[in-house]
DNA sequence: GGAGCCAACTTGTTCAGACAAGTGAACCCA
DNA sequence: TGGGTTCACTTGTCTGAACAAGTTGGCTCC
C-alpha cells in the first residue's frame, strides 16, 4: 500500500486524509470536507475521492450517512496484514523485542481437521511445528502449526531461531500470504502449555487459530496460537455496512 | 441490506452471487465470471458490477488479483451488525433460546475509563448495569455495561427480563447503533463471575469489551462481556487489502 | 417561542468510456 | 524438452455526468 501511495491517486488522497486524522488536525467527531470540495482541491473526479474515503471507512477511521458529511470516528492506525500474520514483524513495529525457537519439527499425516483446513487429501503428510515465542524475553505464546506439504521442505530448512517463517517463505520461495481467517476463543492451559509459558495448569489462555492462504486461495498453514492471558488483546471495529467480526457458538 | 436488495442494483447482483457461493454452485476455489460477463448478463455497467463484487470481497467470500479472475475463498455467511451487537438477536438467528436478567441497575459517576470511552465529561452520572445471559438455559455470559447519561432513563424503564436493550432503545427512542469497536482478550474468572456462571474461580473467560455508537459517532454504551470458555468463538477474516483485525500488547 | 416547510447541500447509485497493469496460455525457437 | 515471447483477456484506476435520497439549517407562519 505504501509503495503505491505516491503513484495511485486515490491512495494518495486517502493517505493525506489519514495523516490529518492521525495528527489530530481532523479531531474525532469533526466533519470531513465534502466530496466535491476534495475533488476540487485534488483536481480529481468525485469517483476517485469516493474511493479514497471508502478506504478510510473500511479501516474504521471515518463513518458516513447519506445526506450528511462524513465524520471522524477514531484516531488509531490499523496494522497491516503482514503485521497481523507475522508475530515478529508486529512486535518490532511496536518497539518490542521478539524471539522464538522451534521446539520440534516433525512430518506426520494430517488429521481430519488439518486436511480440511489446508484443503489437502486426508492423510497427506504435513509438517507439524511446535514453537515458543518470547516478547521482551518473556514467554508469551505457544504456536502449534501445520504447514502444507508443498511448503514443508522450505520450513524444515530454516534455522532453529528463525524470526519469521512467513517472511522467509516469501523471500526464499516467493510464497506470500494474501488471505487469512481467524478464530478466537479462550481455554485453560494444558500441561505442555503451562510448562512452556511458565504458568499454572488451567490458567486462562487466549487462543487464536488461523489459516493463511496465497493469492490464489491455496492454504499455506493452519495454526493454533495460545497467548498468556493479559499479554495481548485483539481489536476489531465494525459498522452497520461492514461487519468483519462474527460470533459463533462454541467450537472446540 | 436485505431491505434494499431488491431495488439497489449492485446489492441485487451481490445477493445473487452470494447465493451461488453459499449453495455450492460456485464452489471454493472456482473462478467467478468476468466483470464484463456479469455486466452483460445483468445489463448493468461495469462499475455497478465492481461494486457488487467489492461487497463480497469485504465479506471475505471472494478474493481478487489484477489480471486474474476472481476466486471463491469461503462458503460461510457473515452475520449482520445487529446480530453481533445484540446477544438475543444472534442467539435466535442460530435457533438457540436466549434469556437474560438485570441483576442490578444503579446510577453512579463514570470512572475515568468509562467517561473516556463514552466521550462524557469526567464524573458524569452513568447507568451501571449487571446482567446475566443464558443460552438454552445455561449461564453463558456476564455483562457489565455503562450506559451514557442520555439513554439511562430509557434503559431504567425497561422490564427486568428485557430480551434486547439495543432493540428496545431502537424501537422506543429511535437510538440505533451504527458503529462498534471490540477488544477481545482472556482473563480468569473473579468470584462474582464464578458464582454467576457456575464455574470455579480462576477458570478461563473470553472477554469482549465493546463500545457502540450512533450514526453520528455518539457513544451509547461501553460494555464488558465475559463468556464461559468454550461457549463462543469469534471469527474474523482478512486480506492484504483489508485488515479489520488488530493485535495489541496487553491492556488490562 | 415553537412547529412545520422548504431549499441548498451532501452522500448514494448508476452509466459509458478510456487507458494501465498484471495473468495465463498458446506459440515459437533453440 | 525447456525457455522465452507475444497476445488476448481480466482486473485496477480514473473521468464526467446525471439523478435519487437523506440531512440540515433557515424561513415562515401561527
Amino acid at each position: 500500500m505504501s509503495t503505491n501511495a505516491g503513484t495511485v491517486r486515490y491512495l494518495e488522497i486517502a493517505e493525506a486524509l489519514r495523516r490529518e486524522i492521525l495528527s489530530g488536525e481532523l479531531p474525532v467527531g469533526a466533519h470531513l470536507p465534502s466530496e466535491s470540495d476534495l475533488a476540487a482541491r485534488w483536481s480529481a473526479s468525485r469517483g476517485t475521492v469516493r474511493q479514497a474515503v471508502a478506504t478510510l471507512a473500511a479501516e474504521g477511521l471515518i463513518g458516513s450517512r447519506q445526506g450528511a458529511r462524513r465524520i471522524v470516528l477514531r484516531r488509531e492506525r490499523r496494522h497491516s496484514f503482514g503485521e497481523l500474520n507475522s508475530f515478529a514483524q508486529w512486535a518490532e513495529g511496536l518497539g518490542h523485542r521478539a524471539a522464538s525457537r522451534f521446539l520440534s519439527r516433525t512430518r506426520r499425516p494430517a488429521t481430519a481437521e488439518e486436511a480440511d483446513r489446508l484443503a489437502l487429501a486426508p492423510g497427506t503428510e504435513i509438517l507439524a511445528v511446535l514453537r515458543l515465542r518470547l516478547l521482551d524475553g518473556e514467554p508469551t505464546m505457544v504456536e502449534r502449526t501445520a504447514y502444507a506439504d508443498w511448503v514443508a521442505a522450505a520450513v524444515e530448512a530454516m534455522p532453529v531461531d528463525c524470526r519469521s517463517v512467513m517472511d522467509s517463505l516469501s523471500e526464499g520461495s516467493g510464497v506470500v500470504a494474501h488471505y487469512g481467517e481467524h478464530l478466537i476463543d479462550a481455554l485453560p492451559a494444558g500441561s505442555e502449555d503451562a510448562r512452556l509459558l511458565e504458568i499454572r495448569r488451567g490458567s486462562p489462555l487466549l487462543r487464536q487459530r488461523h489459516v493463511s492462504a496465497t493469492a490464489t486461495g491455496r492454504p499455506i498453514e493452519w495454526s493454533d496460537d495460545r497467548y498468556r492471558a493479559g499479554s495481548v488483546t485483539f481489536s476489531v471495529s465494525n459498522s452497520s455496512v461492514a461487519t468483519p467480526l462474527e460470533r459463533r457458538v462454541g467450537d472446540q
